[in-house]
Formats: C-alpha cells, structure tokens, sequence
DNA sequence: AAGTTATATAACTTATTGGTTATATATATC
DNA sequence: GATATATATAACCAATAAGTTATATAACTT
C-alpha cells in the first residue's frame, strides 16, 4: 500500500459521519438514500463523503437500476491496520531495548556500557 | 475512546510527513530540531505537525534545558486498532451470514429462506 | 409522454489545513 | 551581559474540506 492510499483511508476514517456511515454497511448493501435517512444533512452531502469513502477503496458501488448501492470493503482496512501494527511493533521494541538498558545500568554500570 | 479522540488520530495520521515522523520516533525520543532535519521543510512546519500529534496523544513532550523532546505513544493508535478490528469483524460476520445464505439458496430454496 | 424517484454535479460559502516568513521567548554559552 | 541555539507563536496565503441550494441525469411508474 502506498502513502497516497494510506493516507486516503486515514482521511476517510477521520470524519465521524464517514464512520457511522461504514458501521451502518456492516448490515449490508445500502443504497445511498437509505445511508442518508439517519443524517441530518443533504443527499449531496453524504453523496460527497461516500465519493471520499470510494476513494479510499472503503466502499464500492453497485447498480441496481437507479439505485447505486454501496458495499464495504475490508481490505484498505487491514493495510491500514497492518501499517499501525508494525508501527506499535517497532515502538515496543524500541521500549524494551530502553527497558533492558536501564535494567542493566541499575545493576551496576561497567566501562562496556554504550552511556557513561 | 470518543469519535472526537478517533478524529484526532485518525487526522494525525492522515498525512505522510507525521507518519514518517512517528517512524522516526521509533528509534527513540528525538528533538524538533532533529526530526526537521531530514525533511524538506521550515522548523515551524514540523512544530505544526507535533502539535497535531499531540493532540492526537501519539507523542509526548519532555523537557530538557532549551529542548523539548518528543517521545511517541502507542495507547491511541490501540484505540484506533481496536475499532477497525472490530469493524472488519463486524464486516466479515455480515458477508459470511450472506455467504451462508446464498449456499443454502444455491442448495436448493425453500419456503422458509428469508428471501423469495 | 408525464411525473416521480434516486443519484450526481455545479456553484457557492465558510472553516481548516499545510505551508511560508518574521519574530518572540527561553535557555545555554562565552 | 551579549550572543547563540531551540522552540513557539503570529500573521499571512493558497488549497482543500464540508456543508449548502439548485439543477441535471437517468431510470422507474402510471
């Protein structure tokens, strides 16, 4: 996954609307007048954020006559996710080698250690 | 965690130049001077882009003498993990209901499947 | 064919973002 | 005390975002 996509599912998961938005297609299909019913905004305006969410490969968009129904997708999902699990991976390590370094300083400091 | 707390780290992590300064962190704490260094870009930018950060929680400040270093945080991309984990979980146990229900349709229909 | 429904597009407004330069503030050093 | 360094803040600009209303387009209904 490149940055560009990374940052358009990022951007499309930082608006509530766009969020409540996907947790309602966890049901199922929706067509875009039944995922507007429970906004108290206009149809363009939720037209807008499912073009963002579109984007972003969050949902893609079906025919059905006149309708246009909408589908959630997983898979920028899990990249995502995979990008900020390395991410915590790679923190938490870093921790640990602080920890054990700390640890070892504590017990008494010799010439090899890599400060004093 | 609030759809507010979502927002924030969902927009911090929205834009390649803070992930690529929390990849940065991950190797230790680091001054603002330091993390400015490798990127094309003004001292006050990056300060822009901490400030987003924090607010977000995904770094911390300290303080030591005239520098403020920053250190990375894991506890709100946890939080934001944890609600795609269970969204895509959520997604996943939608489509695998459909997928049931069309097997047994394909199996053979009868008058007691929720469609026809 | 006329009217209705579903959705998209256009034009506009307001607020926010991401950058800039210039400057202020606080600490360190000579 | 004067100067230098680290960082923050202010004022500004251009681009984008999130909403609006009005309108266009396409498909369905009668």
């Amino acid at each position: 996954m490149s940055p560009a996509d990374l940052d358009a599912t990022f951007i499309a998961l930082a608006d509530p609307t766009r969020r409540a938005i996907l947790a309602r297609l966890a049901s199922g299909e929706q067509t875009v007048m039944e995922l507007a019913a429970p906004f108290a905004m206009s149809q363009p305006a939720i037209s807008k954020h499912l073009k963002v969410l579109e984007h972003a490969g969050l949902v893609t968009r079906g025919r059905d006559g006149q309708k246009r129904p909408v589908r959630a997708q997983t898979e920028p999902l899990k990249a995502a996710t995979s990008w900020m699990d390395d991410y915590v991976r790679a923190l938490e390590a870093s921790y640990q080698r602080l920890d054990s370094l700390l640890e070892a300083l504590q017990a008494g400091p010799t010439s090899n250690d890599p400060i004093n």
